[in-house]
DNA sequence: GAGTGGTCTAGACCACTGA
DNA sequence: CAGTGGTCTAGACCACTCG
């Protein structure tokens, strides 16, 4: 990271950058998305925790030997992709699931009115189970591998609104049970971070109308057949690694999903 | 625009950047921020035109007055909202639906399987009607203004998956028939742009599920029933205008809507 | 080789926060 | 007030495209 040759230092500390490139790429990688990779090793290995806030940008142009202009830009680019927040005249800090006051980052339904009551959630079952060839496939595991499996129900003004089946490497989260994750006060993943240290970072879904089966109908208070959404969910933690598969069935008599396209 | 005292320039020749603010606040707004609204201004009245290339960074910043690092930033806010393109070695260039390889851009329906097949469309319906109460609210239009509703089916692999009602201002399309729909090669919006003037920015989805009534079963070729994705798409032009109102019925029985979170 | 966008630096000053 | 991020400048050099 040495300056005097700025733009000329190539991959000399850092692995090409995504896939692996045809052998004739020279795989050029600017200095800050260098620092950037060395700044989310920092997240990833727990030097900077979830909340708290990273050192200042000169700080930071001091320990890489860069300019506080090239530290900027590899925190605006970690900031654009949710992993810091800035504030003003405070400090950057690490994102954090736990204080999040919209707890619809990752939830997006919302109801058809203005909502007056509050979310009540209440756990169904949290189960051991070896993992299915289907999900050992897209959480990366081994068929041996065990999972925990949690079922929950969602409710919104004391209507239940969400069905939720989500299924997590047991590995990682080792003791999980139905009885810690009632006590949690705040988002799933915000439990996740901090009593597990895995943070979630981005996820894809897949979305299909579906009719409802007898069970997940009478938990939704519904007739069996209605029309309800299925969302899958991949979530992913630091490197792009799958952590977590969810499956919900959304009602949505009263509420709708809601997407921004741009 | 004057240079020599560059963060100071408050609101000279810019309206408050949003909502009108408390009388109070000094809405204090970047030098990048005028550029890019002097820029989108220069979009939106047509100087620069879908598709071609906009002046270079050292054009711009002698026509405004400030420096290139100055432009640039206000061209990277616009290329993060989709509204210029930058191509290293070529220019900048202004957006446009119509030469777009992805037509995925705004319909995020993905096949289950690799498809096979390509796209086919059927215009049903194109007809003037008045504006009902709801639809004039939603697109910002007095009840007495007609509107034009398209009625269209497009088909993956000849099999009909997704079923458009489309309802635009007449005022915006005059002249839009189906002949016109039909005959034109590419995306709908590429057609909007290059014959009406009107480019899509952005757009709100509000997806449900719900059960398909005869008429729509039958056009996608299913049972009366059959649960489909209702996405209800309002698009908005530059200035945030909203210029149509669109509901989809997407059959998922061999398809997802995709979305990414993060 | 000329022209474009892309990266990097160094230094100045501004806006915001909190002690 | 000191310390943080935010804006702006000026100048150098690099990577890419095309004639």
């Amino acid at each position: 990271m040495q300056s005097g040759m700025p733009a000329s230092a190539t991959s000399s500390m850092l692995a090409p950058p995504a896939a692996a490139e045809a052998a004739d790429s020279p795989a050029f990688s600017p200095l800050y998305q260098q620092i950037k990779t060395l700044m989310t090793r920092s997240l990833q290995q727990g030097e900077w925790r979830p909340g708290e806030a990273i050192p200042s940008e000169m700080d930071l142009a001091v320990r890489f030997k860069v300019s506080q202009g090239t530290v900027r830009k590899a925190i605006d680019a970690m900031a654009a992709d949710n992993l810091l927040v800035r504030r003003q005249g405070k400090g950057t800090f690490v994102a954090t699931h736990a204080e999040e006051k919209i707890q619809f980052r990752f939830l997006r339904l919302m109801p058809d009115a203005a909502e007056l009551g509050g979310t009540t959630r209440r756990f169904i079952d949290c189960q051991r189970q070896r993992a299915p060839a289907e999900l050992a496939r897209a959480l990366n595991l081994k068929p041996s591998d065990a999972t925990i499996r949690v079922r929950r129900l969602l409710s919104f003004r004391g209507a239940p609104v969400v069905l939720d089946d989500i299924w997590l490497p047991a590995q990682l989260f080792k003791g999980l049970t139905a009885e810690r994750l009632s006590n949690y006060r705040g988002p799933m993943y915000g439990l996740f971070e901090t009593e597990f240290g895995v943070r979630m970072i981005r996820a894809e879904e897949k979305i299909r109308a579906v009719a409802a089966d007898e069970a997940s109908a009478a938990l939704l208070g519904l007739a069996a057949g209605s029309p309800l959404l299925s969302v899958e969910r991949l979530s992913m933690t630091y490197g792009d690694r799958p952590v977590e598969l969810r499956r919900g069935l959304y009602s949505t008599a009263a509420h709708y999903y809601r997407n921004e396209l741009s």
